[in-house]
DNA sequence: AATTTATTTGACTGATTGGTCGCAAATATA
DNA sequence: TATATTTGCGACCAATCAGTCAAATAAATT
């Protein structure tokens, strides 16, 4: 009896979690969002809530679409490979010209300004990449301990992402990627 | 025959730099600016110009008091000391509960808000520092090819100070610069 | 076709944004 | 001490910020 709602919310979703990818959260103004979904403001707060509501659902949804099928992909090759997939996505990113980097390492440089849930949510998904990346290590290298960090991993991860976004030249990106991949 | 200025431009212009090295460029308001400063709107426009001004005026500071000083330190270092004083900056920062990061390498991140002013001093700034690593690790492996590449070290620093602002601990960091050193 | 109910919409907050301007205060010279 | 000048300060500006609300709209059931 109720009319139906005439757009998609997994559609627009999507849309806002490609809106702060590209600006970021305090980046992003209501303005972007009305103008990005095409919704305006009433229906946009009516389905998801305030500003911070909307980004902790563009975390979820990166989550989902990028951290998780990354891990995916990882899990699913064999550990030297996996790696190789996560320290070439930067450059393949830039090449295909999407300078955006990475949603979830982009709100650690705004971590100060997120509420606590957007926190627990940004820093979980970095502990279960981080995972990922111990088990393609693991995989790769058995249990023996080696040079190599996990933790390490992730930071030329972080860092190739944000030097995207500064404008640094795919060739680059890959020269590093393809440097950390040497030292396995 | 003119009324001295009651304030020390180079103090203030430290100030300015420390209040953008905090918040990031988009982050800081006029408001933050006044209040770090003690000085009123009036006299920050008129000694230093408008926002813009002032970030490119902080990154020109950062250059010389954070970049500079740690080229010069690493260049008057063995290059396996200057490279260790490198990676593990962000994590003694952080144990100094400094999660501020980098203020070169943050401006990567919102490298599209930046003017082209501030764009051509962050890319000069950073290839400045990448010319220093690449000297240190000249002077660690002689001139020899290696496997370790110059932009995947500025990449790892990059990400730690990244981390750091997104709340990962001091031994993480660290663990990650000294796996990063022992690749050399 | 009438009614019910949710959706959509645009107008409207108050606060803050970056930025400007004129006036009063203060000081160094004459 | 009087004057000349620049600083410092507060009021003001339009634009935008996130967020609210009531009225208009449209659809599904009866």
């Amino acid at each position: 009896m109720a009319r139906p709602r005439t757009f998609d919310p997994q559609a627009i979703r999507r849309k806002i979690m490609n809106i702060f990818w590209a600006k970021g959260y305090d980046g992003a103004s209501l303005s972007d969002l009305t103008k990005g979904t095409g919704l305006k403001k009433g229906s946009l707060y009516g389905a998801f809530g305030d500003k911070s509501s909307m980004f902790q659902l563009a975390l979820l949804e990166y989550d989902k679409v990028a951290v998780d099928r990354m891990i995916e992909i990882m899990d699913s090759l064999p550990g030297d490979q996996a790696l190789r997939a996560l320290m070439l996505a930067p450059a393949n990113a830039v090449d295909a010209n999407d300078r955006r980097g990475c949603l979830l390492c982009n709100s650690f440089s705004e971590y100060s300004k997120l509420d606590a849930v957007a926190r627990q949510m940004a820093t979980r998904s970095r502990s279960q990449l981080l995972a990922g990346v111990e088990r393609a290590l693991a995989s790769h290298f058995g249990d023996t301990a080696q040079n190599v960090s996990g933790v390490q991993i992730l930071a030329t991860y972080v860092g190739l992402g944000v030097m995207a976004r500064g404008g640094v030249d795919g060739a680059s990106l890959r020269e590093a990627g393809e440097a950390m991949l040497r030292q396995l």
